[in-house]
DNA sequence: GTTCGTTTTGCACGCGCTTGCAAATATGCC
DNA sequence: GGCATATTTGCAAGCGCGTGCAAAACGAAC
């Protein structure tokens, strides 16, 4: 076990010849020390490299300045990308982000939670998976904050981030149709979250409105290889689809190599093509992907302005973010 | 300010009709309990949602079980492919990961591992940029551990995790020339980073041997863009190259782009491109690319295992450990 | 029942910090 | 200078926990 070698406040206190007290104000804003103080202090620290104990203060204060982030697949496109936004703000709000992996496996979103409370963490941010309401409650309960995004989950107290999926869904549909697509399709993964259900949804209520029938394939995650395969599903159908919807840009990668490479397909020619999340692959010219832009920047503010912010204002209501993603147009749909 | 709310061991305690040592007892593996009261302490634990709070015995402890990750570019492919192995490595090993992100301003690093020290995190894991040597040295005398990976400095006490990128370069320029190209050339980014360099004089130094010359282009980051930029450069010289090393994958994926869409070269009949990260999209049939795998798996269990690991052992000596990057044959270089 | 050796248990202290309170010091005004 | 008021300062308590130490309980052997 490593000994004590973290400087203390007690001995820049005594390199300074001033109070414990002293010290520890000088670090509080807002606390009163002299000007006078405050500089030998200041110059003790500096010369000890004192750095006040952010445990210790966390104990105190009952605050420890610590938010606990839980996802899974963190090595995905747009995962990273709204974990690097997030992380961003959290430290401009004074926070600190702490990580959690999770998997799929059962409980795994619970045991971040319980991390996440033994660290006594300030609030924590749900991008993956859903916990057991039983240590949800004890989160709020302990008077943690939380924060849902794109999780579909009734848990008052807690703080839903969730974008317009279901319209996303209807205007590409009417998209498809403008650019003269007959047969329309919905790659899918087999996960069945909310928002993914929610873009299918969408999309097959448009369709129809419009006079078309959607084919539905739902296979593995929702990763580059599954599109793959749900292309080789698809493009073998008898009635060839035109006009493609699939639920990540992901599979629409995977479901765009396998078109052009496998099928000697030209798109948007031949075949139209549309994804979700606007990952930076998208707008590379071998994909020039139509897509939805995830609006990670407003998530990631909306998500810190509510845990960060006020903290009495109205704790029970379940609150509710609907955010709109928009819709980048690029080369993968003709131009109707 | 929350009020406090977290249940203690206190309440633990008068519950189960014990004293508090006990229940600091039964969550301290290898201390003396009865099985009796170990039993009513965890009952009483989990009836009230009790969990030890860190913060708290890591004051005690002088241990606090948090490793601090510090990266910028989070959102690139390679570094969160190393993220997602070093936190699910770090959780394995009993540790949490904490985050901090950092840009490429002055003594954002510094600044970083200033927070590191705030939560007396064990040990920090540096991915990006490069620390003052003052500060390093604070948080060695403090006790924490150092680790960085793909950096090049030499600091005693440290470990230091780097790849065989000279000899990666010698490798491939000897590919190159088994697919027949006679005029090569290195795509870089102006980073100048240790790694980056390292593959860049290999590479040289091999071809020269070999007897070619190459032509080094550096421009902007390791990204995509800066790719297609270099790829506008080096395709429109008078001596076109046809063998082209990009010292990373986004990098090549960009010039590759350029070189298809805006070149209407053919790969690898007309051009042969390599990369280096071995990225998940280097194996996407867009691009099929022949690279080197950075093996994050080891970098990961290497950095691990030396900082959760034996506390006395070498604590002086300077550490070194040098990783091999597997070349991944794909189809972006002719066979020979 | 007594003795001795072995757990088990509770007490009390301290980890490094914040903060209420009262004493000490500075400031303003006549 | 004298007084009232405002500011600064140190003391001490306590946040939730781990752990050394001695007392208590237990178990075995006679």
């Amino acid at each position: 076990m490593p000994s004590k070698l973290f400087v203390s406040a007690q001995e820049v206190a005594e390199r300074a010849g001033v109070s414990r007290s002293a010290v520890s104000r000088t670090f509080t804003p807002g606390a009163s020390v002299s000007a006078d103080t405050r500089r030998r202090v200041l110059e003790a620290a500096e010369a000890l490299g004192y750095h006040v104990n952010h445990l210790a203060r966390g104990l105190m204060r009952n605050e420890s300045g610590i938010v606990c982030l839980i996802v899974s697949d963190v090595a995905t496109p747009y995962r990273s990308a709204l974990l690097r936004e997030l992380t961003i703000q959290l430290q401009n709000a004074g926070k600190v982000a702490m990580f959690v992996n999770t998997d799929r496996s059962d409980g795994s979103v619970d045991r971040a939670l319980q991390q996440a409370i033994r660290y006594r963490a300030d609030a924590s941010i749900i991008l993956s998976g859903l916990p057991d309401k039983s240590i949800t409650q004890l989160c709020l309960r302990s008077g943690q904050r939380l924060v849902l995004i794109n999780r579909d989950d009734d848990q008052p107290g807690t703080l839903k981030i969730n974008l317009d999926d279901y319209e996303s869904g209807g205007r590409i549909a009417t998209a498809f149709v403008r650019a003269g697509c007959r047969t329309l399709a919905f790659a899918n993964s087999e996960a069945r979250t909310p928002s993914l259900m929610g873009r299918e949804r969408g999309f097959i209520a448009a369709a129809e409105t419009l006079g078309l029938e959607v084919v539905v394939e739902r296979y593995g995650s929702t990763g580059y290889e599954a599109g793959r395969v749900l292309a080789q599903r698809m493009l073998t159908r008898a009635e060839r689809p035109d006009g493609v919807f699939c639920a990540t840009d992901l599979l629409a990668c995977g479901f765009m190599d396998a078109a052009r490479h496998q099928f000697g397909l030209s798109i948007p020619d031949q075949l139209c093509v549309a994804g979700f999340d606007d990952i930076e692959q998208a707008s590379w010219s071998s994909f020039d992907l139509t897509t939805f832009a995830q609006p990670v920047t407003a998530i990631a503010s909306q998500a810190v302005k509510w845990l960060a912010g006020g903290r009495e204002d109205e704790p029970e209501e379940a609150h509710s973010i609907t955010l709109k993603a928009e819709l980048i147009w690029r080369g993968s749909i003709r131009k109707g």
